[in-house]
DNA sequence: GTCAATGGCGAATGTGGTTCGCTTTTAATG
DNA sequence: CATTAAAAGCGAACCACATTCGCCATTGAC
């Protein structure tokens, strides 16, 4: 009884948004670049999208979920837990929160710009942390799973901190003393993963008190 | 041979700006509001300060710096490494990275839209590193450099990472799961501590090649 | 073929950072 | 004390952008 949504001009906004978010970023992005990208008029972009930050997030997720799938791909391709650990955080560090096309820092800044009406389901993060513990888990199949989960969780908030400070673009991702002190972290972790938490923290405790 | 800056309306408008960044964040506030706030024209700011983000540095910036000196007196009053470590991880994310008063959101904020033209000196962030590494390796005295160096460093990612997040969840930043899971990476970490990086990377490597 | 829902779009709206000229003040100078 | 000019102070633009409005064109259902 009315005339339908095109198909293809979804497509060409979409596929417009995603090209100039990468090369400018969320910031640098506006409507009316998206809207003459993909050849139509601004005020019809939002036939399709209800607003700025769900186009990028409409962007962004499907980016992030093929890069974590390749990423598991390469993961398990790696012969030993090191280098598995190694291709994990490299490749969540540089190659994805440190993307020079400034994909995830198009999420970074949408985050920090969204208002509470922005609804914004964090089911992608959790999606997210959970792959990352999954490729960890499988790294160390006898580490302590309270411990490991740790590591996860850890990873994104440094995913978080990488991401913020590449606008910063003081130094590359690369060169970033994030990487390695993660897997400094990591490695150090390692040769006492197999023991459970809470005696750890006793031995702290009790390495101080014979200490002091 | 000219009218000279007033230190007073020097003082409102600082004054009117951190009161309303506390409020309102960085994105909330506007310049017409800071102006009013301090009894003057938006543009009459501009003699006081060049930029927006210039004015949120200048608030956040002592702001920061006394609330790591605090958390510093609060850590060196603690009698156990255990103690040290847990005050000052609470602190860092959840009094300060967490602030509900919206202060370091405001940082995060202006990070996150800072233009490659808004000047940046990453100084604050250097000084804060430096004095989180003081307080770990005063708690850890016997702990190999280059790990408590690292330890800063992912210290102040999952910083970054917490005050990002903060924008999103309506939850207290004291229910989040990233002070207990640094707390878990630290104190399994810390048992290992006191031996050099390079062995432990080995031992790791041995131990996969001798599992498989 | 008629109808009405909806796509499409040019124009307008609102907001907010920043700049422009003009007026007023004031510190130095003679 | 009068003069001067640099700079504060400020109202009015300017500009960039996200978003909304109102009108026209299209199209699918009956």
């Amino acid at each position: 009884m009315a005339r339908v949504k095109s198909e293809k001009m979804f497509e060409n906004i979409t596929l417009a948004a995603e090209s100039l978010f990468e090369k400018h970023g969320y910031i640098g992005t506006t409507i009316s670049r998206i809207a003459k990208e993909a050849g139509t008029a601004p005020s019809n972009v939002y036939v399709y999208y209800s607003s700025k930050i769900e186009i990028a997030f409409a962007v962004f997720d499907p980016w992030l979920r093929e890069r974590i799938s390749e990423l598991e791909t390469r993961v398990a391709a790696c012969t030993s837990a090191r280098d598995q650990l190694s291709t994990l955080v490299e490749g969540l560090l540089i190659d994805i929160a440190g993307d020079e096309t400034g994909r995830t820092l198009t999420l970074v800044q949408a985050l920090a710009t969204a208002r509470k009406s922005d609804e914004y389901s964090p089911a992608l993060l959790h999606w997210t942390e959970e792959r990352i513990l999954g490729m960890i888990s499988r790294a160390l199949p006898d580490g302590d799973p309270a411990l490991l989960r740790s590591l996860a969780h850890v990873l994104m908030l440094a995913f978080d901190g990488v991401a913020l400070r590449q606008n910063l673009r003081r130094t590359n991702a690369g060169e970033d003393y994030a990487v390695q002190s993660i897997l400094n972290l990591l490695f150090f972790t390692l040769s006492s993963a197999r023991a459970p938490a809470q005696r750890r923290m006793d031995e702290i405790g009790r390495d101080e008190a014979a200490s002091s």
